[in-house]
RNA sequence: GCCCGAGUGGCGGAAUGGUAGACGCAGCGGAUUCAAAAUCCGCCGGUAGCAAUACCGUGGGGGUUCGAGUCCCCCCUCGGGCACCA
């Protein structure tokens, strides 16, 4: 072989490793133990160069891992179940069990040629009996100790299908598929008692030293704790059983600025009104005609309904406000009333403004003198809670206070006075688990006429999905399926129905980190291997994680611990997170002539010249629009497999480490890939050369080794940073000084071995190649990582920059250790410094030992 | 709408509050070659200048500081999430 060729020598050293089982994960209580773990991927069918980059960073930290010691544990599965699959098989005629079991094989193929260190062995897909038989054995112990209930939710109904519609599914309020206007519909379901856990969930975030402060802070904010006040309006002449309005609000401060009462569409109250009279009905109506994501609520137009109702003032009995019926509360929040106070809350002055209701402020800015009121047509004043503010119709307490002050006077008068009370709540909900769908892990239980919900024996464990089933209409399989939920009641033993809503797909990813550490256990979990593997020492995955998932997951290994399953350590499951940003790829756009559409075309259709872009087939220009996520839909997709057949694995995985920092999405770039692989090639000629070398000391052999120990040090900072991109350019930047060092040939072959032991974890079958031709011993993969001697970092000398005003005008190099009064003689003796001082006195110096000189003049 | 990020040369990006543009790509010039590919060497933010050098420059506008890409305030644009996409 007498150049770089990646198809034989890849193949080669995967098969070495296969054969000394380098990554087989074992448990060895005299090893610290390090378990590395990537989002698991959802068997779509191809892999893109998303999974490439994210198995690529974890690769680095595994291999790494390894070398420095650890026991490592680095396992791969498949996030199998959910509704692509269904689709697919309605699309098809087909079977999501077969489509889904053929897409991970096909995956697999394209995974297992880029090297990555997995211990394949205990591979698993969450659509497995043996899987999902666990989870639904661990459903029922959340069942027993009451971490499990049923309770009536909205769901977005397709009232021309009969079927439930995920909120993708909702599109501009109708159905995908049927195009019928959406409604709000109320069925019984199955709920995790997540809130319960609140405060734990959050609390706890300070502990995570090693989570991105963004995660969080999204988390914080999503469990949304607040201090607030409940109380009641009593209603006038409501009706049967209906006498007062509860509410729950965190600005109590601004009570006597209340203008009206609004409540949601489902309140008891609304329903109540709804029956008795028909415009009611109609509104009400109309409000249930819209998806249930915050998002469309947040953003639909705010349309209320007087429901010709009051309610008195807590305060003034003569004062009574209209109760609306509006369609941006939520029954699920709160109390499912609140009061609008228009003057300090934007949402409520627009309500107001368009139903006419009254203005009054109840605070203004200390500085008032450009303040223009929202009665008086300004925008509503919303100043932060810390923000001291004037009240001009306050509570007990300074006419001057903040907020917070004003706030806490508000709720201590009202529960003085018998007003309510202050409470805290979390915004945070329980999550609903039930899915009116047959691609999930169906939920054990028997609903029996007699005994009621009844659960499952574990002897009967799993309760499989039934394979022979039909896509051919829509709705749940299991629910018309002939047989499957008939059963016995597992109490009294007569005949009973079988719960057919199967599982959330989150529920599926919420415990399997914890599977991992014993795949074939016929319990969850092996506590014996759990307490050893847990917990993951690093996660890493895409930032569209950072609240439901990772939220779902800390909840999950609480109860998991509480039913006996992991360890106290456990309950937070991940030390620490990585996100990574997203590939991302140009999208090359034509327009489709009869109707203005746009039409996408493939990277591979398209030459590229001047920065422009024009398709192969005819040369017509293509537009070229800014890079956005490789999508299928835009056709800006990258083939990694494409990629690993014309430069081989270690390329790709050069070129999606380089460049970028992996948090910040990276663009995928032929040039990128071209240049990655030109290095490697670079790299692979160069070692060889010295492989050839006789031994023998040579004029550089002091610098080059020096410059082997800075990239030991570098490189090494770099990987434990994340700052793979920068070992990347330190790397380049030491194979540069090989290059042209005139070092011996002993030297050199040291410095060679270094570079290629520094690569490893990044290129690991070029490295094992150079290896060997350097005559390394063994497998460099697991080889012990080298250590940098930190004499040898140390630089004797230092070039201080000089500024004057600020601005860089002239350098000294000096002993590094020099007093600083001898820095400040050298500066003012320095050429650039006489002349900005023209005989005068610096005003002055500011000398940062080591760093920088500043002269003010 | 709400929450969380990001924005630096032609491009990807580097920079504990301390020399803005490391490293790479593209481009330009040169060596090698019959020629090309490959490889190697050099230049490479903008404006002015033969040059030394000067001024400008990190999305926009203010501020703090001896010194701001970095910290604070306001704004713009793009991206992620919003509880049934995974």
């Amino acid at each position: 072989m007498s150049r770089y060729d990646a198809s034989v020598i890849e193949q080669k050293w995967q098969a070495a490793w296969n054969e000394a089982g380098s990554f087989t994960a074992t448990r060895d209580e005299s090893k610290p133990k390090y378990y590395v773990l990537e989002m698991f991927p959802y068997p779509s069918g191809r892999i893109h160069m998303g999974h490439v980059r994210n198995y690529s960073l974890g690769d680095v930290i595994a291999r790494y891992k390894s070398s420095c010691g650890f026991s490592v544990l680095h396992p791969m599965g498949w996030d199998a179940f959910g509704m692509p699959a269904e689709n697919a098989a309605m699309a098809s005629n087909g079977h999501p069990k077969d489509w889904t079991y053929t897409n991970i094989e096909t995956m697999k193929d394209q995974l297992r040629p880029l090297g990555f260190s997995i211990d394949w062995t205990r591979e698993f897909a969450t659509c497995d009996p043996e899987y999902y038989g666990q989870q639904q054995s661990m459903f029922l112990d959340f069942l027993e100790k009451g971490m499990v209930y049923r309770k009536a939710a909205t769901v977005n109904w397709d009232p021309v299908d009969m079927t439930v519609l995920a909120n993708e599914q909702v599109i501009d309020g109708k159905g995908w598929r049927s195009g019928a206007a959406v409604e709000r519909r109320e069925l019984t379901q199955w709920f995790f008692n997540i809130s319960d856990y609140s405060e734990d969930l959050l609390n706890a975030l300070d502990g995570l030293d090693d989570w991105p402060d963004k995660v969080k802070s999204m988390q914080r904010n999503w469990i949304g704790k607040s201090t607030g006040l409940q109380f009641a309006f009593s209603l006038v002449d409501g009706p049967h059983g209906h006498d007062r309005v509860d509410v729950y609000t965190t600005r109590p401060d601004t009570l006597m600025g209340a203008s009206f009462v609004g409540i949601s569409p489902d309140h008891p109250l609304a329903r109540q009104l709804e029956r008795e009279n028909e415009d009611v009905a109609a509104f009400c109506a109309k409000c249930r005609q819209m998806g249930t994501s915050e998002e469309e609520l947040e953003t639909a137009e705010k349309l209320g309904f007087d429901s010709g109702l009051t309610v008195l003032h807590p305060f003034d009995t003569a004062w009574e406000l209209p109760v609306y019926i509006a369609n941006f509360i939520l029954m699920d929040y709160g109390t499912g009333a609140i009061f609008g106070c228009p003057a300090h809350d934007a949402r409520d002055l627009e309500f107001a403004r368009k139903y006419d209701l009254p203005v009054n402020s109840t605070f203004e800015p200390v500085e008032a003198e450009d303040h223009v009121a929202p009665e008086n047509g300004g925008e509503a004043y919303v100043p932060p809670k810390p923000q001291p503010v004037r009240y001009i119709r306050g509570f007990a307490g300074d006419e001057i206070q903040t907020g917070d002050a004003g706030i806490a006077s508000a709720v201590a008068f009202c529960e003085t006075n018998g007003v309510g009370q202050g409470i805290t709540k979390y915004r945070l909900r329980d999550w609903g688990l039930s899915r009116q769908r047959y691609w999930g892990c169906p939920i054990p239980v028997v609903h029996c006429e007699d005994c009621g919900v009844v659960p499952e024996k574990k002897e009967n464990l799993p309760i499989r999905l039934p394979d022979d089933v039909t896509f051919d209409v829509p709705g749940n399989p299991l629910d018309r399926h002939p047989s499957w939920r008939n059963c016995d009641c597992p109490r009294c033993g007569k005949p009973a129905r079988r719960e057919t809503d199967t599982m959330d797909t989150f529920v599926d990813s919420s415990w399997y980190f914890a599977r991992f550490t014993a795949p074939r256990a016929d319990t969850p979990t092996d506590r014996a291997e759990a307490d050893y593997w847990m917990n993951v020492d690093q996660y890493i995955g895409g930032i569209e994680h950072a609240i439901l998932h990772l939220l779902y997951s800390r909840f999950f290994a609480r109860a998991m611990n509480e039913c006996g399953m992991l360890p106290d350590k456990a309950r937070e499951p991940f030390d620490a997170l990585f996100t990574q940003g997203m590939v991302t790829h140009a999208i090359y756009q034509t327009t489709r002539e009869q109707d203005g559409r746009p039409v996408y075309h493939y990277p591979e259709e398209v030459d590229l010249k001047d920065g422009k872009a024009f398709l192969k087939e005819d040369g017509r220009e293509v537009q070229i629009v800014p890079s956005a996520k490789m999508s299928k839909s835009k056709n800006n997709v990258v083939d990694p497999l494409a990629i690993i057949e014309s430069y081989g694995a270690d390329t790709a995985r050069w070129f999606v480490l380089s460049d970028s920092p992996p948090e910040r999405d990276v663009e995928w770039t032929a040039s990128g890939a071209d240049a990655a692989f030109k290095h490697l090639g670079r790299v692979w000629r160069l070692t060889s050369e010295i492989a050839a070398l006789d031994d023998g000391a040579g004029k550089g052999d002091a610098d080059l080794t020096r410059a082997m120990h800075r990239a030991i040090h570098d490189v090494t900072m770099g990987i434990e940073s994340f700052g793979f991109n920068a070992a990347i350019a330190k790397l380049y930047a030491f194979t540069n000084t090989l290059a042209k060092s005139d070092a011996g040939g002993a030297a050199k072959r040291a410095a060679a071995k270094v570079l290629a032991q520094l690569m490893s974890p990044m290129t690991p079958h070029l490295s094992e190649e150079c290896w060997q031709m350097l005559g390394g011993e063994g497998l460099v993969t697991g080889h012990p990582w080298p250590k940098a001697d930190e004499a040898m970092l140390v630089e004797d000398t230092v070039t201080l920059p000089i500024q004057i005003n600020g601005k860089r005008r002239s350098e000294i190099t000096v002993a590094k250790d020099l007093p600083k009064d001898a820095v400040e003689k050298l500066v003012l003796d320095d050429a650039a410094v006489q002349k900005a001082l023209d005989g005068g006195a610096p005003k002055k110096l500011i000398v940062v030992p080591g760093r920088i000189v500043n002269v003010v003049v």
